[in-house]
DNA sequence: AATCGAATTATGTATAGACAAATAAACGAT
DNA sequence: ATCGTTTATTTGTCTATACATAATTCGATT
């Protein structure tokens, strides 16, 4: 059986567009038929064509340009959408104990190295963290954290006993925009001791900066010791379409 | 004047939702007006305000229940999309003459350890190939990559003296799935010698493996010198809405 | 009180039709 | 032959309506 997928029309056309694509049966560059033409094909209305069509355009499978028509897109790069879970989630998720340590703490006005991390250029409050999370006590992963007070006045009070402030940020602001930058660098001496790994051991470095509105929420500096941590990610083009 | 905006309706309340959502006005969890209060409101018919909301559920802003009605989603996770450019493109757009050499090249039957980097379990003829893309005359990356020549049996006969094989790939064989695996690592005496670099320093390394329709296609390892290369993204939730 | 079933409600899908906007192609005049 | 104008085609948006589907609520029956 499975004959009967009762799975909605316009699904049904978008994926028979998709499979043609991803089978090089219509290569790059070709002409995709036109509305119309598949409104013929398919006995629907032009609605369900142009939703399936839309979708695919979305996606980045297809280009459409009025009067001309509708081309299959030819890839200039290979995208990939990477997921950065929280820590405290992801280690629970693995089945290991959770901790964290606040290392150092303070409360300051910026300084021209606060003002450069956070991407601002005038003054203001902030909070400065350095802390370790522990997966099955041993450490996981170092990370320093500047929190901008001007946006998140609380954080100045909060203890950070139950949740590390990445994870309380999460809950608590919502941000519109985010900057990730992935490196490799060499662990110094004093980030090394802390993670335990020898100094000038490789270390996949990640730097986040969160934005709402145009406001600088935090800076992030994670360190992961290279050894133990990598980011993978699948992707499939036109992924979010069972 | 400037107020005809031109801006179709859909979109309009879209970003207007948006905004509520991004400024924090309207909470994680909260409920979202349902469709015909929407209607009202914007003076339009459901399928208009049906598509905003749709925009935004695709978007992973909003999650909709039927008979419940509309919710904002509270984020669980840091999510990114990682563009990760052809190298030949890449180079050439920052201005700086291009070009790579091919340090080795061989048709062999798939050893072990190719069948692992590939993921496939039975044997087959590949290409193997290591080459240094350059950079104005400086060592750019490192490239090891296999080809599954019972998928693209062309490269057999390729020279690659136009393109080097990804940018090849890509305007060649279309691909349904990759994974990606970033991670840093110390450099080997032999990788180290082609880009340069002193031996053991870190590296950020990008392995990647490439299906169609469940059959690999290539694997490829890339390794870039830590001190001069970073990956960067800047990414919006609800982003591709212009 | 517990359970089953029906009414209600919000979203999901689909239709037919209409007009707008962009632009490639055909056409016409200089 | 070149330039500007008209026409035709294709996508973009919008409407009003209809029925399907899932799930909550509420009422009736046991």
């Amino acid at each position: 059986m499975a004959e009967s997928p009762a799975l909605p029309r316009y699904l049904e056309i978008q994926r028979d567009l998709q499979e043609k694509i991803a089978s090089g049966e219509w290569g790059p560059g070709s002409r995709v038929p036109a509305e119309h033409e598949l409104q013929a094909l398919y006995q629907c209305s032009r609605m369900t064509v142009n939703k399936a069509i839309s979708a695919l355009a979305g996606a980045g499978l297809i280009t459409r340009r009025r009067r001309s028509g509708s081309f299959v897109a030819s890839p200039k790069s290979h995208e990939t959408i990477l997921q950065i879970h929280d820590i405290q989630a992801e280690i629970a998720a693995s089945g290991r104990p959770y901790r964290f340590e606040i290392l150092a703490r303070q409360s300051r006005k910026m300084t021209d190295e606060d003002a450069k991390r956070l991407g601002l250029a005038r003054s203001g409050e902030i909070l400065a963290l350095v802390l370790v999370h522990f997966a099955a006590n041993r450490p996981f992963v170092h990370e320093e954290r500047l929190l901008n007070l001007a946006v998140v006045p609380d954080a100045a009070t909060e203890s950070f006993s139950a949740a590390p402030p990445g994870t309380w940020l999460l809950g608590r602001v919502p941000w519109t925009d985010a900057e990730h930058t992935i490196s490799a660098e060499a662990a110094d001496a004093a980030i090394a001791a802390r993670l335990g790994i020898p100094a000038g051991a490789p270390c996949l470095v990640m730097e986040r900066r969160t934005w709402q509105a145009g406001a600088t929420i935090t800076w992030a500096r994670l360190t992961y010791p290279g050894a133990t941590h990598s980011l993978t990610s699948r992707f499939s083009p036109g992924g979010a379409m069972t």
